[in-house]
DNA sequence: CGGTGGATTGAGCTCAATCAAGCAGCGTGG
DNA sequence: CCACGCTGCTTGATTGAGCTCAATCCACCG
C-alpha cells in the first residue's frame, strides 16, 4: 500500500533521495514478514539483503564464543538494519531477531549496487550513517568501561526513551516488548541487577514498572542519575 | 624524500589508489611532527585535518564529562587517523595524542575533498575502513561487557602483537611506549589490575614485562587465556 | 647518584554477579 | 471461568572479582 511508500521518506537513508529514486527503490522491494523469536540473518552470514522496518521491533545482537551475548541496537520503524553490511558487501556482523512479528521491506543485494550506480549519494549515505553509528558505539564503550551500572541503565533509558518513547500524560512510556533480560544485554549488566535498579526507582517514585514496558515520570532526575556527580549533563 | 612516498602505498587508505593519485596526495601533504604528549587534535573540534602516521605512535582516546577515559585505539605507523572524519565533514569524535615524537603527513580537508572528487574510490575505501573499524569496537564492547578483566588484557596484548608485535628469538616483542595506565584504558580495568595480571602471567614464565614493553613468549598459552574457559557440557 | 614517574604489591572494601526462592501477569485448556 | 503452567519479574543472601588507597620499589633520566 502507498502507506508504505510515504513511510519510506522516513528512512534516513533515502531521505535525500529524489522521489523518482525512491519510486524506484519501493518498486524493487519485496516486503518480508517474521513472526516474533523468528531471525532475518544471523552474523557472519554473507549479506544478501537489506532491510527496512515498518512494523514491529528488531534487535540486533552480538553473540560470542561462549555464548554470553549482548544488545547492539534495537531498530525502531522506518529504521534500516542490514544496510550498511549489503551495501559494502561484507558479512553481517550482528544477528538480527524480530521481537515482535515484524512487517519490512527487503532488498536483494544486487538491486541496491544498481540503484546505487545511479545514485551514488546512497552510498554516501549510508557512510554517514555508519559512522554516526560507530560514534554512539564509541560512547557507550567509554560508559560500560568508566561508569557504574546504574548509570548505564539510566542512561539506556534515555536512550530508549529518545528512540521509541510514546508521550502520555503521566510521563514518556517505553513500550518495545525489552524484557530486563534484554535491558542487562544492553548495559552490561545482569537481569538481576536491572530489575533491582529499576524497583529503586519505581519507589522512588520517577518511573513506573511493567512487563516489557516503562513509564518514564521524571525524566530531568534520571538525567542527574545517568550524569556522574558534579559537572552540567549533555552528551 | 622518497621513502615517505614509498610508505604511503602501505596505508590501506590509499591501497587502491592509482599512481597518479598517490603523486597527488604527496604533493599536497604537509609534513608535521609532533613531541611526545602532544595533541594532533582534540575531540569535538571540527575535524579540518587528516594525517598518516609514519613514524612514531599515537594514541586515541575519548573522554568523558567527569573526566576518565578510555582508549579506543592506538595508531601504529603507516596508518591513517582523523581521515574518516575528515572526509566525512564532521567533528573528531576522539583525542588524538602523540605518546611518542611523531612524524606525519597532513592534509587539509579541501584538499582531500578536491582529490576526492577525481577519485571516489578513495571515499569508498574510508567507508570500508570505518565499517572495520567499527565492527572492531563491537567485538571489543561485547568482551567487556561479558569477559573477565584477565580475558580482555590477554586479547589486548594479542591484538597489539597482531598491530605492532616485533618478532624476536625469545617472542613477540611489544615495544609501544604503553604504560600499564593505558593498558588499563584498553580494557576497562584498572591500573593495578593489569599490573597484578601481568606479574602473574610473568611468574607462569609466559611473558616478560619491561618499562613500557611486554615480550611474549607463549602466545598459544595466551590464546587459551583469552578464551574463556571450555565448558563442556557432557556429563 | 639522587630524583621522578612508572610499576609492584598488600589490605580492605564495594559493587554487582550469582544462586535460590517466591511472586505476578497472562494465555491456555479443561 | 477458574486452575494451571509458563514466563518474566522481584527480592534476599552470599560471594568474589576487581577497584581503591597506600606504601614501597625500581628503571631510567639528568
Amino acid at each position: 500500500m502507498s502507506n508504505d511508500f510515504r513511510n519510506l521518506r522516513k528512512v534516513k537513508l533515502f531521505t535525500e533521495l529524489p522521489t523518482t529514486a525512491l519510486q524506484l527503490m519501493y518498486d524493487s522491494a519485496r516486503p518480508v514478514q517474521m513472526e516474533a523469536g523468528c531471525f532475518f540473518f544471523h552474523q557472519n552470514e554473507r549479506a544478501e539483503m537489506m532491510y527496512v522496518l515498518l512494523d514491529g521491533q528488531v534487535k540486533m545482537t552480538l553473540l560470542g564464543p561462549e555464548g554470553r551475548q549482548v544488545l547492539i541496537r534495537i531498530v525502531a520503524p522506518c529504521e534500516d538494519f542490514g544496510a550498511v553490511s549489503a551495501i559494502v558487501g561484507s558479512d553481517y556482523p550482528l544477528t538480527a531477531e524480530a521481537v515482535t512479528r515484524c512487517r519490512t521491506l527487503a532488498w536483494e543485494q544486487k538491486d541496491i549496487m544498481r540503484i546505487i550506480d545511479s545514485y551514488p549519494m546512497l552510498r554516501e549515505t549510508a557512510f554517514q550513517i555508519a559512522v554516526k553509528r560507530f560514534r554512539q558505539l564509541q560512547k557507550r564503550f567509554r560508559e560500560l568501561a568508566t561508569e557504574s551500572a546504574e548509570q548505564r541503565i539510566a542512561r539506556a533509558l534515555l536512550r530508549l526513551s529518545n528512540q521509541a518513547g510514546l508521550p502520555k500524560t503521566e510521563g514518556m512510556l517505553i513500550d518495545l516488548a525489552l524484557s530486563r533480560g534484554d535491558l542487562a544485554e544492553m548495559t552490561g549488566t545482569s537481569l538481576y541487577t536491572v530489575s533491582r535498579t529499576l524497583s529503586q526507582w519505581e519507589r522512588d517514585g520517577l518511573l513506573k514498572n511493567g512487563r516489557g514496558k516503562v513509564l518514564i515520570r521524571d525524566c530531568a532526575q534520571l538525567i542527574t542519575l545517568a550524569t556522574p556527580p558534579e559537572n552540567p549533563p549533555f552528551n
